[in-house]
RNA sequence: GGACUCGUAGCUCAGUUGGUAGAGCGUUGCGUUUACAUCGCAAAUGUCAGAGGUUCGAGCCCUCUCGAGUCCACCA
């Protein structure tokens, strides 16, 4: 053995072994145990950061452990086709290298260069992975887009809308006018901004909104009915002096006005505004829209027709500043706006027809399971979000006016298109042009097959949300993958991923699970913290402020890295780390690796003076009788350690179960044991340097084993120069004994 | 506004049925002895946020206060 251990030409040496021994796909023992986890798909647009390797180090603990249990073990591996995130950075990097943007390309160009984008780093998201050491069967990777993928996705739409659980309809949606699509509640981002708060006159009140461009779209006032101040205007209709002109408007009450709040009169712009909108149902109030998908003011606003938002509120401002239907503004005023998650703009609140699940009926089986025990969610604090989100839920909007995506299996016949605009639009779509709004076309035909006949069908442009296809994810992977996998690993064992997506993708898996196959697709969901930098940040990419796992596996190796990421914390809780910090830590378990080896060494060196063969320990009585109180000791606090490790395991502890690990094979076994012994193996006494020798062998063969899970490469490494090891690879040797 | 989490050594964090306070890093001193300087030995530092309660006993359970943060939500 080398006097430092070289992880920078051993890991991918190692790895490359593992894969060509086939000891990634599960093993065909039919009375073996089944045991299942399918990775969470990372997104296919861009490289992979410690936060990957984070579920990569547990799962792949976990997923190790059982496969030296002797389980069928599968880690199923895939990637996400992320949607709009893809299409956006795609976007980016077309604008940048070629200057173009998507509609210079068109449709079918920019879907296929997406996907090819995508592929490209698809390629290099396996390799990091590969990197970190995981040990998924890579022949079963599946890829959202995948046509056997695609195919299962678009079927459950038509399932879901021949159940009833799809509808179309016009609603108030979050409207992203950059992107061009709706986007559902949780892909906003709220930030706090400054914006000037106006105080409009408005016939006999005062009222303050921060957004005067949209009074063009008010359809009536409103006030809180138990106010006293405005008691004699409910009902009634004022007259209101306008930069258009003079308009009458009704006065109604509704408990949403907070009375406290402004003047406590608002104006109510059911097409621009949530909460107006839902007043405006109450109501029946006439809805008017202003701004149009392009974010521009429309032909209601007269002079402003044209304008974008931002500056047509300055515009409007000045202009009613000069006419003086302006009382006064408070410029200091703070409050928070919908942003686009994805590329920062402001979300524009508009009505606009979009397809929705109708997810009450869903989310009342998927509440159940978590209730009755059928699904666990781990640690448990999570399940008080779960069920807070999951109690409260709204209908989801689920298509996208996107290109980069599941395309919906809907259709449109000509004949069915009836106004001028209809036929107009219906012309626009069939020749391509996606600016056009499918949202006016009739009588949607929803079919997985484009309708045969007479007529002329064209497809809806929109695709699915990118939700709707991972929540199926761990169903339609199985469905597709090696025959017999689903009826063999679903419902899988355990879904490992971060809290920042509980409801985006946890809770809906569990939702479409249920709902296709009547089971829960597993048994257990292990919610991770995040990392964040020393300012409390998430740590990411596009922010600098994490550590680059290809960096730090090339100088320290993914072991130290991975038990960097689990070592001494608790994997539920988010971690506050800086990058000097993160990168002493991975820098001790390099040390760690290091250490490890050279205990072997020092084992091996020893093994090799003597002339006499050491027999593998047994734990017979013969060998008992011979023991001296520190191989007792030892070998107490060796059971002590393999039963804290496998329960650590078995329940998820895997900050207890490293560090435990790590200090018992430093300070208990190499520090104190090693040194104690040092004497007798320079003594006179044969056979009690066999003994010794025995119990070293064997201490260190455990400890190999015990820490395999977490330290897959250097463990493997030791393990081949073991001479006379029975079982050729440790990530296939049995896991030890233990009481728990 | 609703829900949840956290506050333990200089820093980052463990601490699971309540039983004499822990680790890593950092700091200080010493050290080349059958592996390892990517090392060893030794040392220092805590009213476990504060107050009250339950208990023979509380970092851990209960209540309140203060401080930090996260998620959800329609404050114009």
């Amino acid at each position: 053995m080398d006097k430092t251990y070289a992880h920078q030409t051993t890991e991918s040496r190692i790895y490359a072994l593992w894969e060509k021994s086939g000891v990634f796909a599960p093993n065909a023992d039919p009375q073996a145990p089944a045991y299942s986890i399918i990775m969470p798909p990372p997104n296919a647009n861009g490289e992979l950061h410690l936060g990957h390797a984070t579920f990569v180090a547990i799962s792949d603990a976990l997923i190790r452990y059982h496969r030296m249990r002797g389980d069928a073990t599968l880690w199923l591996p895939g990637v996400d086709h992320a949607g709009i995130l893809a299409q956006v950075t795609f976007e980016k990097k077309l604008k940048k290298e070629q200057s173009k943007s998507r509609h210079d390309l068109g449709r079918t160009e920019f879907v296929k260069q997406c996907y090819q984008f995508c592929l490209d780093n698809k390629i290099l998201m396996e390799n990091q992975m590969r990197a970190l050491g995981a040990s998924c069967d890579w022949n079963r990777e599946k890829f959202t887009m995948d046509p056997e993928i695609s195919k299962l996705v678009l079927q459950t739409f038509v399932k879901m809308h021949q159940d009833g659980l799809i509808y179309r309809g016009y609603r108030i949606v979050n409207w992203c006018p950059r992107c061009r699509s709706t986007l559902s509640d949780l892909e906003l981002e709220w930030t706090e901004r400054q914006d000037p708060l106006y105080y409009i006159n408005y016939g006999p009140f005062v009222l303050a909104t921060v957004r005067p461009e949209t009074k063009f779209g008010d359809t009536a006032i409103a006030v809180h009915p138990d106010d006293a101040r405005y008691q004699k205007w409910i009902g009634k209709e004022i007259e209101v002096v306008g930069l258009l002109g003079t308009f009458k408007i009704k006065v109604i009450a509704d408990s949403a006005v907070d009375k406290e709040f402004g003047t406590g009169v608002i104006k109510v712009t059911p097409g621009h505004d949530p909460l107006d909108w839902e007043i405006g149902q109450r109501h029946k109030l006439e809805v008017k829209t202003v701004i149009d998908f392009d974010g521009r003011l429309n032909d209601l606003t007269g002079p402003y027709k044209g304008l974008k938002v931002a500056p047509a509120r300055k515009q409007i401002a000045a202009d009613m500043q000069a006419k003086g239907l302006l009382k006064k503004v408070d410029e200091n005023y703070r409050h928070t706006v919908a942003t686009c998650e994805r590329c920062g703009t402001v979300i524009e609140p508009l009505v606009s027809r979009q397809w929705f699940v109708k997810i009450k009926p869903l989310a009342q089986a998927a509440i159940k399971a978590v209730e009755d025990g059928t699904v666990k969610i781990i640690p448990e604090k999570y399940q008080a979000m779960y069920f807070n989100w999951m109690k409260n839920i709204r209908d989801w909007p689920i298509s996208r006016q996107i290109w980069w995506g599941h395309q919906l299996p809907v259709w449109y016949a000509r004949s069915e298109q009836k106004t001028p605009k209809q036929q107009q639009e219906f012309e626009l779509l069939k020749q391509g042009d996606t600016r056009a709004r499918t949202d006016i076309l009739e009588s949607p035909i929803v079919s997985l097959e484009k309708p045969t006949g007479a007529d002329e069908y064209i497809q809806d442009p929109d695709t699915f949300d990118t939700w709707f296809s991972s929540g199926q994810w761990p169903v339609n992977t199985l469905k597709t993958s090696n025959i017999n996998d689903f009826q063999r690993f679903y419902p899988t064992s355990v879904m490992n991923t971060a809290y920042e997506i509980l409801f985006l993708w946890v809770a809906r898996m569990i939702m479409f699970g249920l709902y296709l196959t009547g089971e829960v697709p597993f048994e257990t969901a292990l919610i991770n913290g995040v990392l964040r930098d020393e300012n409390g940040q998430k740590m990411s990419k596009s922010k600098g402020n994490g550590i680059n796992p290809n960096e730090a596996i090339a100088k320290y190796g993914a072991d130290a890295v991975r038990m960097a990421l689990l070592a001494g914390r608790d994997s539920g809780n988010d971690l506050m780390i800086s990058k000097q910090q993160m990168e002493e830590r991975i820098r001790g378990y390099r040390n760690f690796s290091n250490k490890l080896w050279n205990i072997g060494r020092f084992i091996l060196i020893n093994l090799e003076k003597t002339n006499v063969k050491i027999p593998f320990y047994e734990d017979s009585t013969k060998n008992r009788q011979i023991l001296v109180e520190d191989d007792k000791r030892i070998l107490t606090e060796l059971t002590l350690i393999t039963n804290r490790v496998t329960d650590g395991l078995e329940n998820y502890r895997f900050g207890e179960a490293t560090s435990s690990l790590y200090e018992f094979t430093w300070h208990a076994f190499a520090d104190w044991y090693l040194e104690a012994v040092k004497p007798r193996l320079s003594s006179e006494n044969v056979q009690d340097q066999i003994q010794v020798l025995a119990i070293l062998r064997h201490v260190y063969i455990q400890i190999l084993k015990l820490l395999h899970p977490f330290m897959p490469f250097v463990t493997e490494e030791i393990w081949r120069q073991i001479p006379g090891v029975f079982e050729p690879l440790l990530a296939t040797a049995t896991w030890p004994k233990a009481i728990i």
